[in-house]
DNA sequence: TACTGTGAACCTATTCACAGCA
DNA sequence: TGCTGTGAATAGGTTCACAGTA
């Protein structure tokens, strides 16, 4: 079996959910290789990475496999409940509120924080809302392991710094700011505006 | 100077964004190394990688090194306007109406769509909204190259293959269905549940 | 002195090639 | 036969080490 490389994590999260979208029963490497475009040695690696074995001539059991992947990466386990709060309620944050987003995942947003207080107040969801002031004791009241951070960027260093504080494992950043981190905490970049920059970097600008 | 890796040309992006935070007249190596982890030497190679050679003992000069990095990956470039459209205009689509996401970057909204017609006649925005069916037309017409995917999941393949149909360069994934894509169409995967997953896999789960 | 710039060394990730198996 | 599983080979990325420089 041996170890999972940084970059076979993140295929396999795209693999596990890929899976779900097929409906049929088997798939082969060569398969996942046309929808994905990974080559199909890299995805059987993968796959041995995680040290499932159940392929045959005829593919893999899909959802044999997706069962394996998500064993292996410790997601999509139903039984498990994975606490998150979204910090920063603007017009992005507002709209992550709807919790449609996360049902059938085992993340759970069950707060949302904002500096302004007149925003808690009157956004309606079905978790409570908090000023930013009870960050740390709702985060460790709620076991609150990751956090969604939508605040305006001139916020954001000093928020992440107050999350590093009081224990969050991981913040899905959809600021612009480039967050310095301590304590293990990881981060994802999602802001649309860095995933555009990443896009113009990867195809040399895409100009007309 | 040679090549720009892949993994070089992500972190060169946050870089960029790192040294506009920076108030600093000059940063070294050592400097960034403490603000993102990436060590001083991989820092220095990446910026070796670029060709930029304007580091002496006391660092770089910020606002130098961000124009050289800016060139390099051909982001930032204020003359250069990289058009752009938002297709699902649901709660999350909605909320990236608000175009001052992206005032003061090269990226322009320059047209929403929407399978449903209703949203597109209610919502109000500083560029036109169409219906999906105009979505070729339109892209061709405004020279849209980049594309901000917030359909629902179920609509999510179909638009994207009318998209690389259509010559779109590179999609910006916020729903949480892996792409199949043709025509060198690149992908950034921002869906907060995909991030949330990452996250998961990075850190092992992150139980309590 | 305190840094950068850079080849060489090392380590990580991907592809190759083929034995093994239903 | 048509696939997987996997060690070996190759390619890619990161760190080391130190010469060069203001």
């Amino acid at each position: 079996m041996g170890t999972i490389s940084e970059p076979s994590k993140k295929r396999l999260v795209l693999l596990a959910q890929l899976l779900l979208q097929q409906n049929n029963g088997r798939i082969t490497s060569a398969a996942i290789n046309r929808l994905t475009g990974w080559s199909d040695s890299l995805i059987r690696h993968d796959i041995s990475s995680i040290g499932f074995k159940g392929g045959f001539s005829n593919g893999y059991n899909v959802s044999e496999l997706r069962e394996a992947v998500c064993t292996a990466l410790h997601i999509g386990d139903q039984d498990t409940r994975l606490n998150c709060c979204i910090v920063g309620l603007g017009r992005l944050g507002a709209a992550l509120l709807d919790d449609s987003i996360f049902s059938g995942t085992e993340y759970e947003i069950v707060a949302g924080f904002d500096p302004n207080v007149n925003r808690t107040e009157i956004l309606r969801s079905t978790f409570p809302l908090y000023p930013a002031s009870r960050l740390e004791s709702v985060i460790q009241a709620e076991h609150i392991v990751y956090t969604i951070l939508t605040v305006v960027d001139k916020d954001a260093q000093q928020i992440a710094d107050r999350l590093a504080d009081c224990g969050i494992r991981g913040i899905v950043n959809y600021t612009n700011v480039v967050l310095s981190l301590t304590n293990g905490v990881v981060v994802e970049n999602v802001s649309p505006v860095t995933a555009l920059k990443n896009l113009s970097a990867r195809t040399g600008g895409s100009r007309i």
